[in-house]
RNA sequence: GGGCGCUUAGCUCAGCGGUAGAGCACUGCCCUUACAAGGCAGGGGUCGGCAGUUCAAAUCUGUCAGCGCCCA
């Protein structure tokens, strides 16, 4: 007794176009509007990263966002609102380079502003040389293109952010937090301008921070030399780099090093240059190092800084920043040499080479001398190289801005401990990274895209640059541009003029800005009120190769600036290769974009994909789980049509195998709900996708006839009943894995999204059922369809009889569903015995 | 060199003290009116090696090996 169709199902349901169509309903509806008058507690806060503007995104990006997007999701239907922003990270070097090529220029500060500038339609092989301003425009511009794309994807992904609340790490408000932020930390010296050795990049010409440093193995060769005691006996060390002879201030062994004991406080002279040297004992020289005493010199790495600042010794410097030998005159002050003309001649050679050819030139002059002892031997040794650079850095002496770290390690670790890691182990590469600190954190680059230093100094009548005397914008002013902005109580033709000032040319480091995400997500500047809601936010989700990096500066200017940690969870996403597990890059042309599948197998196979990826496994791209993804997302189709086009009148549940479903049922959403809250997505999809394998296969095969009426009213009434309930539990805890397909079925028959739906509770379905009795009666089920598999018969043909023997209690059980199961197998007769559990079926 | 993680069916992984699991792939069967770009069923593993704890170990401990990542 069928009643009319109540519900609007399609004939011939798909997952063509539901994207689209979703996509742009739920814009129009707002559904994922943040609706900030809701109180702190019922707030779901996440600190989403920025990804970094590049014009195409990672598959890995799209499985780590997917994430964060399952666990919001999650939040929203358990009646929290999330407060979820996007932002983007354009500033910086990528954008730089991007810029470069893309249009075919080259900024030159030293050039007037043009307005009228436009780039070529196509960019020509001899870059442009344009002004900083026009320079930075054109990265805005193209910056603004490349979001506009990223945006579409990750609409696309289903991503259930609030865009209306995005940011770019370059706009307005990031550079007023920025340098507002950078202010306070300056005025209670946690910012310092200091000159001393920094790593340096010699082609992109900038200082380059401890977190972007890479080792490398290369080829190198170590030279055994040979220095000339000037009060004993000679004395010879070994080198990689005997170029830095020259800048050679002294030599040093262990304190406690026998050998050289007697020689301590007293002096040698360099070869070739003939410095006079002292021999110095300091814990750091390694007594199996080479002969076991080392030259120090400024700066080779960053133990000579070490070394350099611990013994006072002076400064000799001879690298330029652009990665060349510099003019010396020696006999000028700290350029003493016993042989003035000597050391002249040598080192006039040296002048306008780089490091690679100085070296040579060296090791000839050192043959020529016969200081060098014996050959080189070659050696492969590892050398410190920026992340993206091609030649290893050199450390120069300049003027840079830092950040004190080294001396709040052990906050940083309390901190860290205060914060819940997903998984837990990933706290360990933190703690490591924090202990392993051994500089300061330099912020300022050599660039031109970037939020500026709101500084400008003043410069004396003589004409110098007086960098003690600064010169700061109020905060209300903030942003400020140094470089075009002029300072209070200055006016700009005294730019650059005796008596005038200068503005700090560098800009900040694109982390120094991305570590205020939480302040610029949550808009700390001017909306103190929304951030008093959002702070400390809920969620700081991102991957773990960036742990070292956004998480560590996150935790420390949260630290610094609110005395307390930015989040309460971090979520570490893992890294996905490639099919063969290469990691994907540029250079191996092996990179696919997450649109590439969405395309190919919808978003919802795709995030399918990525919830297999537990937090912080690393992941592979898997085409296959993608298209058993878009498998399910099918079967979620046909299994709502099926059951929302027969169900009739709904009653009582009275029926011991709908309760024990339910009561199964029940188990699964505890379970999904416990994963989901320990971060565990993986889990809970995989539960629920379990669970909905057996519903389909034995439970609803079960109660076809019986719904259908083939019982009656009643009992047509219980199974109706049971269908709808779990159909309604089955689609909510499959949306925030398929957003789309889960609407659209929750759209035949339910009003509202499916996304504001309340998640489902074991209570509205405690029913009290045996969970046992679908799990036995499924294996009788089985049991029949194996025989007539082997029997190579259809699962629909006619059994005659069969007999089960088992238990007494399965039997009681199964004596309780009989009909249902004469139905699903189409069985004339089931005779029960107690025994030896078997099934045996005669078919007709 | 140090730290962390991983090592279970051909592949991707779950299980983490009580007689080895899932999906894919493979093989066979079924065009069952929800689903043939489907369904049902089947074969396949001494759970990396060794030693120990235990009545019982894939599961705990130690050790070794291989792989990966992070840091020197």
């Amino acid at each position: 007794m069928k009643t009319q169709r109540k519900y609007e199902i399609p004939e011939k349901p798909t997952l063509e176009g539901i994207e689209a169509k979703w996509m742009e309903r739920w814009e129009a509806d707002g559904i994922f509007r943040f609706d900030r008058s809701k109180g702190r507690d019922e707030i779901f806060a996440v600190d989403t990263p920025p990804p970094t503007v590049s014009g195409s995104l990672h598959v890995g990006s799209g499985m780590s966002y997917t994430h964060t997007d399952l666990i919001v999701r999650y939040q929203r239907m358990r009646g929290k609102e999330p407060f979820y922003p996007m932002g983007w990270d354009d500033n910086g070097l990528p954008t730089e380079r991007r810029v470069q090529n893309f249009f075919g220029v080259r900024c030159d500060p030293s050039l007037p502003y043009d307005p009228e500038f436009q780039p070529p339609p196509t960019a020509s092989d001899v870059p442009i040389a344009i002004s900083r301003p026009n320079f930075i425009e054109l990265c805005s511009r193209l910056t603004l293109e490349d979001e506009k794309v990223m945006e579409g994807v990750w609409r696309e992904l289903g991503l259930s952010v609030d865009w209306s609340m995005t940011y770019a790490t370059i706009d307005e408000r990031s550079r007023c937090i920025s340098q507002k932020s950078f202010l306070r930390l300056l005025d209670r010296g946690l910012a310092y301008q200091a000159e001393g050795g920094t790593y340096w990049d010699v082609d992109y010409g900038s200082a380059v921070a401890q977190a972007e440093l890479e080792d490398r193995e290369i080829a190198g060769a170590m030279h055994r030399v040979r220095f000339h005691g000037l009060e004993a006996e000679d004395v010879l060390i070994e080198t990689t780099r005997p170029e830095l002879i020259p800048a050679c201030v002294a030599l040093v062994a262990h304190p406690d090093d026998d050998r050289f004991k007697d020689l301590f406080d007293s002096y040698v002279s360099s070869p070739l240059f003939g410095s006079k040297l002292p021999i110095k004992a300091h814990e750091l020289a390694d007594p199996e190092k080479g002969t076991g005493i080392a030259m120090i010199c400024t700066f080779g790495d960053t133990t000579d800084v070490q070394w350099w600042r611990e013994l006072s010794l002076p400064m000799r410097s001879v690298i330029l920043p652009d990665g060349t030998f510099r003019q010396v005159t020696w006999g000028e002050e700290g350029w003493d040499s016993l042989d003035h003309d000597r050391a002249q001649r040598y080192y006039d050679d040296l002048v306008g080479l780089d490091s690679k050819r100085a070296r040579r030139r060296v090791v000839e002059m050192l043959r020529g001398s016969g200081d060098l002892v014996g050959e080189p031997q070659p050696i492969t040794h590892s050398v410190k190289f920026y992340e993206r650079g091609e030649r290893p850095l050199e450390i120069v002496t300049s003027r840079q801005w830092y950040i004190k770290v080294l001396d709040f390690k052990e906050e940083f670790i309390q901190r860290g401990r205060e914060v819940d890691w997903h998984p837990d182990f990933m706290r360990v590469r933190y703690e490591d990274w924090v202990n392993g600190l051994n500089v300061d954190w330099g912020i300022s680059r050599q660039r031109y895209f970037g939020v500026p230093f709101p500084v400008w100094y003043a410069i004396s009548d003589e004409g110098t640059v007086d960098y003690e005397k600064r010169i700061l914008p109020d905060e209300s002013k903030l942003p400020v541009d140094p470089s075009t902005d002029v300072p209070p109580g200055y006016a700009e033709d005294q730019r650059g003029q005796p008596g005038g000032f200068i503005g700090d040319p560098d800009v900040m480091d694109t982390w120094a800005t991305s570590a205020l995400t939480p302040q610029i997500g949550g808009r700390w500047d001017d909306d103190p009120e929304l951030f008093e809601k959002v702070f400390p936010m809920d969620l700081r989700p991102q991957g773990h190769d960036i742990i070292r990096t956004w998480l560590f500066v996150t935790i420390v200017r949260s630290h610094f600036e609110h005395d307390s940690v930015p989040w309460k969870n971090a979520a570490i996403s893992g890294m996905v290769t490639d099919p063969d597990r290469k990691k994907m890059s540029k250079s191996k042309g092996n990179i696919v974009t997450p649109m590439h599948y969405i395309q190919q197998f919808g978003s919802d196979a795709f995030r399918y994909w990525a919830a297999g990826g537990r937090p912080g496994m690393d992941g592979v791209v898997d085409e296959g789980q993608m298209k058993i993804g878009r498998r399910l997302a099918i079967k979620i189709l046909n299994a709502s049509k099926f059951v929302l086009s027969q169900v009739g009148e709904q009653g009582d549940i009275t029926e011991e195998i709908d309760l024990s479903m339910l009561a199964v049922l029940g188990k699964v959403v505890e379970d999904s709900t416990t994963a989901f809250d320990n971060y565990d997505y993986t889990r809970a999809l995989d539960r629920t996708e379990t669970f909905f394998w057996t519903f389909c296969d034995d439970y609803l095969e079960l109660v076809k006839a019986r719904s259908y009426g083939s019982m009656g009213a009643g009992p047509a009434a219980s199974a109706n009943r049971a269908l709808t309930t779990a159909l309604s539990t089955i689609q909510r805890l499959f949306a925030p894995f398929m957003p789309y397909v889960t609407e659209e079925v929750w759209s035949w028959w339910r009003d509202g999204s499916i996304h504001r739906a309340p998640w489902p509770t074991p209570q509205e379905l405690q029913t009290g059922g045996n969970p046992e009795l679908l799990d036995v009666t499924g294996e009788v089920l089985g049991e029949i369809r194996r025989k007539k598999s082997d029997a190579k018969v259809s699962l629909k043909a006619e059994v005659s009889s069969i007999r089960i023997r088992d238990t007494k209690p399965r039997l009681d059980l199964l004596g309780r569903t009989e009909g249902d199961l004469k139905a699903a197998g189409n069985i004339a007769v089931i005779e029960f015995e107690e025994g030896e559990p078997s099934v045996d079926v005669t078919l007709a």
